[in-house]
DNA sequence: ACAAAATGTAAAATATATTTTACTTTATGA
DNA sequence: TCATAAAGTAAAATATATTTTACATTTTGT
């Protein structure tokens, strides 16, 4: 799976210390999130759709694979 | 975190079981979705969007406390 | 160039998703 | 009614998400 969470948080013009504040979580995961280290929570996926605006199919995409 | 799984199963007639081997996940796993008694992974959530043909957003909803 | 902020990364600890096995209860069709 | 499929549930085991701490590297502004 992979995101655009970088883009987005660019966008909205947020520091992965100040999106992870925004959402509960840790700055390391919103880290390893954007470097698609690992696959989130559907709930960490709808608070970013919520925050960013955007439906989380145009957020995370599925791959070969998963 | 609320979902509409189980009306989305009964649309598409599938049983847990056959939506389980669809998206490649146990029974349990559906049946515990379904009544919401744990939090599935982005990639499951995007697997059921892919198969319902809806998306992420409409298929699962934050709730007060998430 | 310097200082500070932001990002990348990693290991250990903890929380939680998911599987497996197994049993019970409920719905469905002959 | 009887047999069978489907659904509900639970405990133990395993895999994996997430946190915490800590440090290295890169970026940014002055």
């Amino acid at each position: 799976m992979k995101n655009n969470i970088k883009v987005q948080r660019a966008i909205h013009d947020l520091t992965q210390q100040e999106l992870a504040e925004r959402i509960g979580v840790s700055r390391q995961t919103i880290n390893a999130m954007e470097a698609a280290k690992y696959v989130p929570s559907t709930v960490l996926a709808l608070k970013l759709s919520e925050l960013f605006g955007k439906p989380v199919n145009e957020i995370f995409e599925l791959e070969e694979g998963d």
